[in-house]
DNA sequence: TTTGAAATTACAACTGT
DNA sequence: ACAGTTGTAATTTCAAA
């Protein structure tokens, strides 16, 4: 993980459909030396996957809400009944008084309500505490570059 | 946006480096339909982008946390203040006592820390309410299926 | 949908460090 | 050994019929 490596994966969470040839260019590299590394990154899994992103909007979920999900009982083997409510996007497990923060994309403020609806019928959840969000103003890619080089790098 | 493209985003989130040929074999269209199906799907802004994942403690960004921002004042033009700080990865103009809630990942807790030193530095900003996550169930792509048919899709 | 040329990727063998 | 370079075959893209 060096310099290098960190512009390869700047350039492709900009765009990952760039060519190898033009991709190796922009970090002074080689197009066979280019794939080669970024090979090497998705064996050691620091690169999970090469994805789209999509308008949730255009998908149906265009309500955006944090749900803080408290609970009586330790959670921390039910990943999978929340996995299983497609409308959340995210669940992490958190230090706090509520115990499960999860974030969901619902098409309505009814749909949302169902998703809570949802949540209670999980074992263990004792309330939920919801926050819905009235705008985005970015959601963008982890930062790979250091806080001098990153103010060069496009916010998205 | 029928089933076919929603089956055609499905694939293209979990694998987008798949060809168009076998795209076309899992939606059952020919390589050049699949092409153009997705080439709109792009123009339309139903596909944003192609890129990355990337696992954050790899680069260096181990520690997540999500942290309400109180203010005094109207945030609904400081989208560029907070966009400033390379830790934070999504923020969102929430409904509720907070007015602004972001999504950071930092090294440590010392790096946290140092976040929220700069978003006290923000004009308007009042207080922080700093929660950390311990454990991370699942982040995955905004889910295109219907609730029925999603239950096939990979958590994931 | 099929076709075919152009571009790209993936995989060599090779070179220097 | 390791990382990079160049060359090349196989694959894929993408526009046109």
């Amino acid at each position: 993980m060096d310099e290098v490596d960190r512009k390869l994966i700047a350039a492709l969470q900009r765009d990952a459909t760039i060519a190898y040839a033009a991709l190796g260019k922009e970090v002074g590299l080689s197009a066979g030396a280019a794939h080669e590394r970024v090979r090497k990154l998705r064996e050691r899994g620091v690169i999970r996957r090469t994805t789209i992103e999509v308008d949730p909007a255009a998908l149906g979920r265009g309500v955006l809400a944090f749900v803080m999900v408290e609970s009586t009982a330790w959670m921390g083997d039910s990943a999978d009944a929340f996995a299983a409510i497609p409308e959340i996007q995210e669940a992490h497990v958190i230090a706090g008084s509520a115990s499960v923060l999860v974030k969901v994309r619902a098409a309505t403020t009814e749909q949302l309500q169902d998703v809570l609806r949802r949540l209670y019928a999980i074992e263990g959840v004792s309330g939920t505490q919801a926050t819905v969000a009235l705008e985005t103003f970015f959601e963008r890619p982890v930062q790979p570059l250091s806080p001098t080089t990153a103010r060069k790098a496009a916010p998205g």
